[in-house]
RNA sequence: GUGGACGUAGCUCAGCUGGUUAGAGCACCAGAUUGUGGAUCUGGGGGUCGCGGGUUCGAGUCCCGUCUUCCACCCCA
């Protein structure tokens, strides 16, 4: 019985694990670099662990089951609460402030579509009890960082910048309620997606009084913090919040990825998560979903039963950064072999077979990728896969094994050369 | 969860208004070529035509259902 693959997942034939290494190792070296500590955690946590920031209709998207003890567990659909649970775990403990960064596999019960699966990676950094803004900035260097050594640039790519503290103080100077703003923050999410009709009709559901609604629609088309500042009177919280945006830019400059910097009101993002800056990378076309998304969440440990610590940090998937690489040609199947011996030993003479064999593996032993041929097979086959494994010398061992010696090839260039034997070995491995 | 499109070899596809034994290119394997790698030629393996049911003398082709993939919506942690 031929059993199919999964719905929304994907096998990693060596191909497509040689393009998933390369992400991940791009990852995991940009993240080395800028300072933060790898962690990881259990593939699968207590259900409840993803209510507490979701409500209880979050079940409906994950994949749960329940275990022999009648435990509720689900797979982890984001690692952001392990990071919560270990760091409150010790959070007396580690040295602070704490720069971690993790690579999750994780699984969600959605729909699949385009840049969106059952089950990826997803890159995460975090910087925890770092109040300053320079905490953000250092976030936002590190995913350009990162995005910028694939061989994007500022003309393919952008990080589109606001502020939650800047946002809700706006809103409430232009007359919405507290308890109003999760509702008009995800009205105010969709504004770039939908027609401009569209939108003034969900805002119109949202906000009866005419008056505030056009303040608000006011203040969504400012394009600039210069906008805010005159368009809106701002209280005190909200100047705080801008001065801290602007110094937010100014460090991104300082950082020298001032061209990536877009500030950009209708960057909101999910829910009551996150507190202050937020931001997403977008392909400047703006015709794929956000590559990356994150902000601050100084709420996060509190919620999960620690102190009032702050927070701030991104995720971003595997599935539409492959897209967009693809998309820019900056994953091609030349810089993604999956084979690269250092050294294939072809075996022309059989009476030296076991002499070659020997050879192979004393090459192994000394650290270096040798190959062979099982087959006896013409020295023109065999060189022919030594070219299928990308080699980069081919030792032919043939007559000339009977005076100690190997012709050795250099296979870029295609020159060859009678060695010894151990100096042959000597020049492999240096 | 809602709506739409697609499904023929490992991949890209052809297959006419239903009609013998389902094809091509690429890829793979072997040979031409017994000590020299991107070529050429020859041959070979590989298909329950996504799956199930129906209509028909006869279904890859028409109808229904189902699954996958893709696209949009919901959602996006």
């Amino acid at each position: 019985m031929k059993i199919p693959a999964v719905k929304g997942t994907r096998d990693f034939y060596p191909p497509q694990m040689a393009v998933r290494n390369y992400l991940v190792d791009g990852w995991k070296a940009v993240s080395l670099r800028n300072g933060f500590e790898e962690y990881d955690g259990p593939i699968f946590e207590h259900l409840k662990m993803y209510q507490i920031k979701s409500g209880e209709e979050i079940a409906s998207q994950l994949f749960s089951f329940t275990d022999r003890g009648g435990r509720d567990m689900a797979i982890r659909p984001e690692i952001t609460p392990t990071l919560a649970r270990m760091v409150n775990q010790q959070i007396n403990a580690l040295p602070r402030p704490i720069k971690w960064f993790s690579v999750p596999r994780l699984c969600r019960a959605e729909r699949p579509q385009k840049g969106r699966l059952r089950e990826f990676f997803q890159w995460n950094i975090d910087i925890i009890d770092v109040e300053d803004v320079l905490a953000d900035a250092e976030v936002i260097f590190t995913a350009i960082d990162y995005l910028r050594s694939t061989g994007l640039t500022a003309a393919d790519i952008a990080v589109r910048i606001s502020s939650r503290r800047m946002l809700a103080a706006l809103l409430r100077s232009a007359g919405i309620e507290q308890d109003q703003l999760d509702g008009v923050y995800a009205v105010l999410d969709k504004k770039a997606k939908l027609p401009d009709e569209a939108f003034e009709a969900m805002l119109t559901e949202r906000i009866g009084d005419e008056t505030v609604r056009r303040r608000v629609a006011e203040l969504m088309a400012a394009e600039t913090i210069e906008a805010i500042e005159n368009t809106a009177h701002l209280d005190a919280e909200g100047a705080a919040a801008v001065g801290e945006l602007r110094r937010l830019f100014d460090l991104l400059s300082l950082m020298g990825i001032g061209e990536f910097a877009v500030f950009d009101i209708g960057v909101v993002r999910g829910l009551a998560y996150y507190t202050g800056v937020v931001f997403e990378v977008y392909d400047r076309a703006a015709t794929l979903r956000a590559v990356c998304g994150g902000g601050r969440y100084d709420n996060l440990l509190r919620d999960f039963g620690g102190p009032a610590v702050t927070a701030t940090g991104f995720g971003m998937g595997d599935a539409v950064l492959e897209i967009l690489l693809r998309e820019k040609g900056l994953l091609t199947d030349s810089t993604l072999s999956t084979r690269n011996v250092d050294c294939f030993v072809a075996i022309v003479a059989d009476e030296f077979r076991d002499r070659a064999i020997e050879l192979v593996f004393r090459v192994r032993r000394a650290g270096a990728c040798a190959e062979f041929s099982y087959k006896a097979a013409g020295l023109k086959k065999q060189l022919k896969q030594a070219q299928a494994l990308n080699a980069r010398y081919t030792v032919i061992v043939g007559e000339e094994f009977s005076e100690n010696r190997l012709t050795v090839k250099n296979m870029a260039t295609g020159e060859q050369e009678l060695m010894a034997v151990e100096q042959c070995i000597e020049s492999l491995l240096a």
